[in-house]
DNA sequence: TGGATTTGACCCAA
DNA sequence: TTGGGTCAAATCCA
């Protein structure tokens, strides 16, 4: 992304403004009683629009440093997120993520400087999947590892534009211990290779993958960029159960809508990924959030990959529930329509 | 034959 | 010292 893009450059203003105006509603909400609008709502917006702009900016900086970053440093940037909560154990994560930003600029090599997230990706048995579903980009495995205490071992995947184009995205795969049909995938860094750009790739066309899969996001650290085509087909699919109390937010049913169920998403699942990622395990599948957007949107917005996840991020750090900044109560809820994602920017 | 996967060995942070 | 993460040679596969 190009600092001071049209795009940002508006959709900053935009979260600026529409931050200050429901600030002024608020207020006066505040000072009447009457309520036209729930307050809590109010000030989610305010703060995901505040938050927005503030995730712009930063991810902003981080390009510039990216522009200058042979290695893998670039990948740190866009994980840092900013929590609006302000809560210590989320300025902790916005602290260590900047910092890991800082360390990767310095020391590539080092070992747990990258970013990280971690999604879960429920498979369901119904669809004939046995693994997650490929998450837009293609993986290399390198490793596989039996982990202490484990039942499954891990696997190890890395981008397999590592060298051609310097992208030093990884990511590990772990069956759950608990549930076989989940798999925890961690990933660390960010891709630099942008899919939609890989054209020397012809995108697989799996059949099987066309189908439902259910996402749980861990949002104990931040998430990949290029996520806004999500965003829109959110806006009608997703639905959050927050009834599980840890950190990780099962997003589910998350059935690929038509509009994802397409070439762009469906059609890039890398054959490494529907590869044995354990042993003992076939194929897997995983859908990660924000490849899917990242495949979805990037005929539209070139070079924008911030923002599902910044939002995501941003709202999930409005409050003490990751995903509390979509309005989401502790029961399964509809996405807020009130929540901006309407923002020209977002989906233009 | 070239690319992807497997797997044992090595590296390194805790 | 230990265990997680990575490397790289061997192997597999289309």
């Amino acid at each position: 992304m190009e600092y001071g893009s049209n795009w940002d450059y508006y959709t900053l203003i935009n979260e600026l403004t529409k931050g200050m105006e429901q600030a002024k509603q608020l207020r006066v909400q505040l000072s009447s009683g009457g309520a036209s609008e729930p307050r809590d709502l109010l000030l989610q917006k305010i703060l995901s629009s505040y938050e927005k702009a503030l995730l712009i900016l930063k991810w902003n900086g981080g390009s510039v440093e990216q522009s200058s970053q042979p290695t893998p440093p670039v990948s740190g940037a866009p994980e840092s997120s900013v929590s609006v909560e302000g809560s210590p154990q989320q300025n902790e994560d916005v602290n260590r993520n900047f910092k890991d930003y800082q360390d990767l600029r310095d020391v590539s090599k080092k070992r747990k400087t990258q970013p990280t997230w971690t999604e879960q990706v429920i498979v369901s048995p119904e669809n004939g999947l046995e693994g997650p579903a490929d998450d837009g980009y293609t993986w290399r495995k390198y490793g596989q590892k039996d982990i202490l205490g484990a039942k499954y071992p891990r696997s190890y995947y890395r981008c397999t534009y590592r060298h051609m184009r310097n992208c030093w995205a990884t990511k590990q795969v772990q069956r759950s211990d608990d549930d076989p049909s989940v798999f925890d995938i961690t990933y660390k860094g960010t891709h630099v290779c942008n899919p939609a750009t890989n054209s020397s790739i012809p995108p697989p066309q799996p059949s099987s993958e066309k189908q439902e899969s259910k996402l749980i996001y861990n949002h104990n650290n931040h998430q990949p960029q290029q996520q806004n085509q999500m965003l829109t087909n959110f806006r009608a699919n997703l639905r959050v159960y927050t009834g599980d109390s840890e950190n990780k937010e099962i997003v589910s049913p998350f059935s690929f809508p038509s509009t994802l169920v397409d070439d762009n998403i469906l059609g890039t699942y890398s054959p490494s990924f529907v590869s044995p990622a354990t042993s003992g395990s076939s194929n897997y599948f995983s859908i990660s959030p924000c490849h899917m957007v990242n495949l979805g949107m990037a005929q539209n917005l070139h070079g924008s990959e911030s923002d599902l996840t910044e939002i995501i991020s941003a709202t999930a750090s409005a409050t003490n529930s990751p995903m509390a900044g979509w309005d989401f109560s502790t029961d399964s809820v509809e996405l807020d329509p009130n929540f901006p994602f309407d923002t020209p920017g977002f989906f233009a």
